[in-house]
DNA sequence: CCGAATCCTAAGCGATACTG
DNA sequence: CAGTATCGCTTAGGATTCGG
């Protein structure tokens, strides 16, 4: 007997993809792994994006939680950018998914 | 020294999710996991979507190789689809997203 | 039963210019 | 440096109809 869902919001699997589904969602991560950065800097380190739509992408983080924005009160405006603990949660299980990747460009998925 | 992409596209985990970002992707995942499934089963089990759609996510995990598509010689018509083994390969990664999704929607993500 | 063709809308993304 | 405002394009998704 199969599982029917009545919403699709309530796959568990959509919900964690839905948090980090965006175009540049998945590299802000990669970035924000490292460590804590400024906004200018992680700009500068993922070309062809927009200010806006790096911004867009970053609120969205934030308001999922998985995000912290902190504001240095400096001058010039300082504001860095950093993994929350839910957020690092789900790197381990990112680069889970990057080996998949490696290994599914190479035609070579076998048993993970 | 921070890394560059740059292409957007050199991002592996930007690739895999690309391959399973979707509107009903995750869901035909849930769904096909427990086995081959004709097509109108799988459109009755998700509610609320179009054939359409559902056929055209249904083509593009085919053409990622993540799905496969089988003509059952009979009348009426039978179509079945099932995972592949790169398909197969990510089903333990998207649990443990499924895990992650649901202690985050619970607000008590700790240690993955 | 399975699928193609058409039309339509909403949302995501991008380019650009401007501000404290 | 960090962020906002406006505009326009492109695409994913949905409703509906038709066909083998």
């Amino acid at each position: 007997m199969r599982h029917t869902y009545r919403d699709v919001e309530q796959c568990a699997t959509k919900v964690a993809l839905d948090l980090i589904s965006g175009k540049w969602k998945p590299i802000i991560f990669f970035h924000l792994s490292s460590g804590a950065i400024r906004f200018t800097e992680l700009w500068r380190a993922i070309p062809r994006v927009s200010k806006k739509v790096l911004l867009e992408q970053l609120r969205q983080l934030e308001n999922a939680g998985l995000v912290e924005r902190t504001v240095h009160n400096n001058f010039p405006p300082e504001v860095t950018y950093q993994l929350t603990p839910k957020g690092a949660a789900l790197a381990p299980i990112l680069h889970r998914l990057d080996q998949w990747a490696m290994m599914y460009v190479q035609g070579v998925v076998q048993i993970s």
